[in-house]
DNA sequence: CTACAGTTGAAGCC
DNA sequence: GGCTTCAACTGTAG
């Protein structure tokens, strides 16, 4: 064979089990690597709220930037090269497909709505052109597509009734490479080496701003390896019992990332915690589990590509019609980790200095912003979550939303997460506040979570005064979370799901049932389960 | 139709 | 650390 294939990267950014890149070097003369650097991703937005660019901020930019130079000077030592162009990715794509001669272009499927719509401008030019199109799934474990078909054509909409439709994942691609084809004559195409953040435009942002992980999949595999080798701490992994406030040694793997880019291929991981699983006596299960975290992945991806307008709550089926609020100054008070309850604060700027907060962190701002006590909308939370985590994941960022403000999934909207009481039982000296708000960092522990109640004296002698030196709470957290159930209870009852609105019957059957919730409670059957027994 | 379970609530009790 | 109460939701299995 002599003829021409291209790997197009976007995710899956990396060299092992790459399904794509295995095809593409199979049997042609030259292979093209080429990944489209979009100045919409990327170019400095002034007007967006934190430095970055209209779709993201800057430490996830600056994870692509390291995930693409790993990248680059991997596929160099197998006497490749990544082919770096910029400009709209599926116009420029279009251009070098007919100009460079391409027989063959292979690319992981992406399913995010985005991205099935650029990519079938490009496969249907491609076919147009009698060029071959490979697109496997590999950024997932499952097909979606597989899982909502056994389902009968619906996503499921529980984890449980999700991980009743799996069986094993496809094991990874085990071929490992000494080389790849040589690149070919790219003409006259200007190829750019991967720039460093200060050379889009970011030259001013200073150094301690940024994230302390680093993109890319070596870096993805030491941190694999660095995670799976306390095997006692894998097998014994529960995510809920995890410490939120833990930040110098964070309680997860912290793979997110690589997972969100494909630096990591979650076929790899899942195998690596088989195998790890195999060679231990006992070890945890889904949910909880680590193998548990990866059938999260796969359930909002599958509920994502499933559920017509999935990052709405208007046209989106299995979205609560909830009248949020949308108080600008409450939002920017959230955002801004100016809320005066420093957990919720020390939170927020962990998240915007380091674009990663524990998964239990992420519970308690989004319940605070939405049903816990602001009465936000989520898409607003959701927004400020997409720009600012290096992990932001569409399908799972926005079913995360959906979950906490109890739009979808979850929705005893009773249980809410207490702004002071979630983070003092882990971190009852408040040693993550004192870090992330160096202003309360003198401030007794008997006072930390609760500034605006220490005496004034206790406030001089710490070198903080509430409502001078830290905000006074934006809420009273006791009133407003009342407030917020009363609305979530009024939300609910006007709407049964989706947006179809509460029929005289709905509103008539759960009137009788309000009736008689006395009857049979729980705790009521529980005690007359016990009398039985 | 009903029973049940649902990754991760808080506070008070022992 | 485990249990109960607070108030009371939903999708799914049967």
């Amino acid at each position: 064979m002599d003829s021409n294939a291209m790997i197009w990267f976007r995710k899956g950014l990396r060299i092992h089990d790459n399904p794509a890149l295995d095809h593409a070097r199979r049997g042609c003369k030259h292979l093209f690597p080429v990944f489209v650097l979009d100045p919409w991703y990327l170019d400095p937005d002034p007007a967006a709220f934190s430095p970055g660019s209209a779709r993201s901020g800057i430490n996830r930019i600056r994870f692509l930037l390291d995930s693409l130079a790993d990248l680059d000077s991997s596929l160099r030592r197998l006497g490749s090269r990544l082919l770096l162009l910029r400009g709209d990715p599926a116009t420029l794509l279009c251009r070098v497909l007919k100009d460079w001669n391409i027989k063959s272009l292979c690319f992981e499927f992406d399913s995010e709505p985005y991205s099935l719509a650029r990519d079938k401008q490009v496969t249907d030019f491609a076919s147009a052109c009698g060029i071959k199109v490979f697109s496997p799934v590999s950024h997932t474990l499952f097909n979606p597509t597989d899982i909502i078909e056994k389902n009968g054509g619906r996503p499921p909409l529980t984890y449980q009734s999700f991980v009743a439709l799996t069986g094993k994942p496809p094991p990874p691609i085990s071929v490992t490479y000494s080389e790849l084809p040589t690149v070919g004559d790219t003409g006259e195409y200007e190829l750019l080496t991967v720039p460093a953040i200060q050379e889009l435009g970011y030259g001013d942002i200073s150094q301690e701003e940024f994230s302390p992980f680093r993109g890319g999949e070596s870096e993805a595999l030491r941190r694999l390896k660095k995670s799976l080798k306390d095997k006692e701490w894998v097998a014994k992994f529960e995510k809920p019992k995890g410490d939120p406030s833990a930040f110098l040694k964070p309680a997860t793997t912290v793979l997110s990332p690589y997972l969100k880019f494909g630096c990591l291929s979650p076929r790899h991981f899942y195998h690596c915690l088989h195998d790890i699983y195999n060679s231990v006596g006992s070890h945890t299960s889904p949910p909880v589990s680590l193998v548990g975290q990866l059938l999260w992945r796969e359930f909002f991806y599958t509920v994502a590509f499933g559920t017509p307008n999935f990052d709405r709550m208007i046209g989106n089926k299995i979205c609560k019609q909830i009248p949020w609020g949308d108080n600008e100054e409450l939002l920017v008070a959230w955002r801004e980790g100016q809320t005066g309850y420093p957990w919720i604060d020390a939170i927020m700027i962990q998240l915007k200095k380091w674009g990663w907060i524990h998964h239990l962190a992420r519970h308690s701002v989004a319940c605070f912003l939405t049903r816990g006590d602001l009465f936000i909308h989520w898409e607003k939370g959701r927004d400020v979550f997409e720009r600012l985590l290096v992990d932001s994941d569409w399908a799972i960022n926005n079913g995360n939303w959906l979950w906490l403000s109890c739009s979808s999934f979850f929705y005893q909207y009773y249980q809410i997460y207490s702004p002071i009481s979630f983070g003092k039982k882990y971190d009852p000296d408040g040693n993550y506040i004192r870090h992330f708000l160096p202003v309360l960092k003198d401030m007794p522990k008997e006072y930390i979570y609760e500034p605006w109640s220490a005496p004034l004296s206790v406030q001089k002698k710490a070198k903080c005064i509430v409502g001078k030196d830290y905000p006074k709470p934006v809420v009273a957290h006791e009133t407003a979370s009342k407030e917020c159930r009363k609305k979530m209870a009024e939300g609910y009852a006007s709407n049964i799901s989706g947006n179809k609105v509460a029929s005289q019957k709905d509103v008539l059957r759960r009137k009788s049932q309000d009736d008689n919730s006395q009857a049979s409670s729980p705790s009521k059957i529980k005690q007359r389960r016990k009398a039985i027994k």
